[in-house]
DNA sequence: GATGAATGAGTCTTCATTCAT
DNA sequence: CATGAATGAAGACTCATTCAT
């Protein structure tokens, strides 16, 4: 799927990339502070550093600019996971490097996931499918390297497993910005990881059964 | 914490009971189609089946409505949850059933939960943290089931795994109502119970390790 | 001109009188706090000691409840000045009686003198003139005084003289009320009675002139 | 006592006068036909020539424009009168002169005095200051007025009778605009003058003093 | 390309008035 | 007679978008 086209009146590729970083960057804080729907589009140009009319000259309504705000922090988010998974291939080790490193990224974009978190849904039904298929490509990411490792004979997990896996993964990592007022007063970001970890490739320690065990 | 009041003009509490229930039932509704922000205060009169004045009658402000939707749909979730545990405490079966009621009660409730999820935020200030405070009790009866197992021996956990397994559930549940775009089409809702309580209570499962544990 | 007949649906004129009573009472507090335009309906009710309801019982329309407060101040201020205009007729002193008597009643319904004055203009075409005529009596009641005065030989004015002193007099009254804050800092309602009666008969005292006189 | 500011989001100096003084101009007009509180904000840009939306790019409430209307009367009164009494300082015919000047000007803007005069007190307790400001800088050039002749030897007052007399000269001005529905009846506004500046300057005459007098 | 003044549809909220109980 | 819930017209104000300069 290609990327939805934001119109411009403006001709200048490289000046649209420019005044839209600027965009992008002074949006995200607005959105941060007060939502999409309660900042406005002057103030978006204000903070972006130019007049409503230029602003304007750059996008054809005030849903771009939410959309290519998305757009963006996806992007970043997963040209950084893309990176640290095209390594080790198949290991568990890889899977576990994929987990923590998707967890710190979060962790540093915190404001950035939150936003796109919870404003994906003011997006239109049309621009909504482009966002949501960076958010599978993720996932599917995940599913990937655990694929990798049951092909690797690493992991013994059926398909409706690792699909499970790959959305929970997904999920926590979200988890992390979007309930940071509770989880962080109980945990630092590698405590976290160290944690879901643990969790997820040893599910529930139970007394009974380790004691048949032996 | 006492519930926030909402003022209303009318005394008749009765009334306003049966009123606020009305605008409840229709502002959902509305809330799910296009959300808080782009539903106006004549579309939730119209919905709850009077007119704009008499709305006013019952609420203050539009954000009002928002709260008592949001104060409305914990209330029910958690009424069910409540009934469930208090029965078999202290089984690995209590959480078992725990874990499929909350998840059967997401299910049931899909709607109302995605509602509550995305609008919250839009809560001023004033009225957020009464809100949070039900989220957090829920989590809470998570963890007490936990604990309750902890400490009758079934389970052998330290304090930090109970709290992010509890958090874990709580998010699963809510994963249910939020991205059931993409998981409909993998798992039924009893799908999904089974996998989340497998991987829960046994983690992924490693050939290599088990073969070491031979 | 008789006096605007304010409908009513309750029949027994004593009632009415009553309710009419509290109701004015009520308002002319509210009013002065808040105007006429600032004060709700409902406020003057609840001021009056009963529900919206009955209010409406008793008038028509909210305008009525103004013209009932005008047309009650207006009343008690000219009931008061007629009980003392009706002695001494024809002399000075009975003008100066009339002019101290009538800043002192000012001084003592200031609040309602205020009131009336700021929001006559509010009625509508169809009350005021009944209002206005009051105003008129008024200051016909200061000009028979003086033109008592005139007959009996005790001043020498032509008519037009006359009639603007009337005014003058008046208007000076109430000043009184709608300049308080200024010249309370200056006087005591005995100075301002004093100062303007002075004024009024002796006009400014000019040096030059008298010089000129020996 | 700086001019309280209004903000205006347009930034043109030159464009916020010539706008804010079409917006003047249209509103005195309807403040005349209905009062402030009768007068919709749609009227006012109406009337000024404008939208809505182009009304409150140069003001921020309603209000606004009541203060706008009232310090612009104001301004206007005391320019003209500041002109005149700048002359001849500290002689009766300065004094005659500045009456006689102040009431003509208030004959010539008598709709504005009006209305300034019945809707100054629907300004907040925040704007009223700075209009109240004016009435006393008014009353004051009076003031100074007469004590110039008192220094001059012109005229023979005490302190007390100075303030007194400046403010009834400033009220008499008054009085000829709220008023006029009576006064206009029996006299122009050049007789309107004559007879208040006789009645200043010789009080009432009465023949009996006189007779003593020879 | 950039600017920002102008626009007006749209929104929340108030409040005088009615009428069934 | 008294009550107060219901009504909806009306009003202040906002803000995305356009377009002349």
């Amino acid at each position: 799927m290609k990327k939805r086209e934001v119109q411009a009146s403006v001709k200048d590729e490289r000046l649209v990339k420019k005044r839209r970083d600027q965009m992008i960057k002074g949006a995200v804080t607005l959105f941060i502070q007060k939502g999409f729907h309660r900042t406005t589009t002057r103030e978006i140009a204000k903070a972006a550093g130019f007049s409503i009319g230029t602003l304007y000259e750059y996008i054809r309504t005030k849903e771009d600019v939410l959309y290519l705000v998305c757009d963006s922090i996806y992007d970043q988010v997963s040209e950084r996971l893309q990176k640290d998974l095209d390594t080790n291939r198949g290991t568990i080790e890889s899977l576990r490097m994929g987990i923590a490193d998707y967890f710190r990224v979060v962790d540093e974009m915190q404001d950035e996931v939150l936003v796109m978190y919870q404003e994906v849904k003011s997006l239109s039904k049309d621009a909504l499918p482009y966002v949501l298929k960076k958010e599978i490509e993720m996932v599917e990411m995940f599913e990937q390297i655990i694929t990798g490792c049951v092909e690797n004979k690493e992991l013994d997990l059926p398909e409706a497993q690792i699909k499970m896996i790959a959305h929970n993964i997904f999920v926590q990592g979200q988890m992390w910005a979007f309930r940071r007022w509770s989880l962080k007063k109980l945990y630092s970001i590698e405590d976290y990881i160290n944690l879901q970890t643990e969790l997820l490739f040893q599910g529930i320690k139970s007394p009974v059964y380790n004691e048949s065990n032996v």
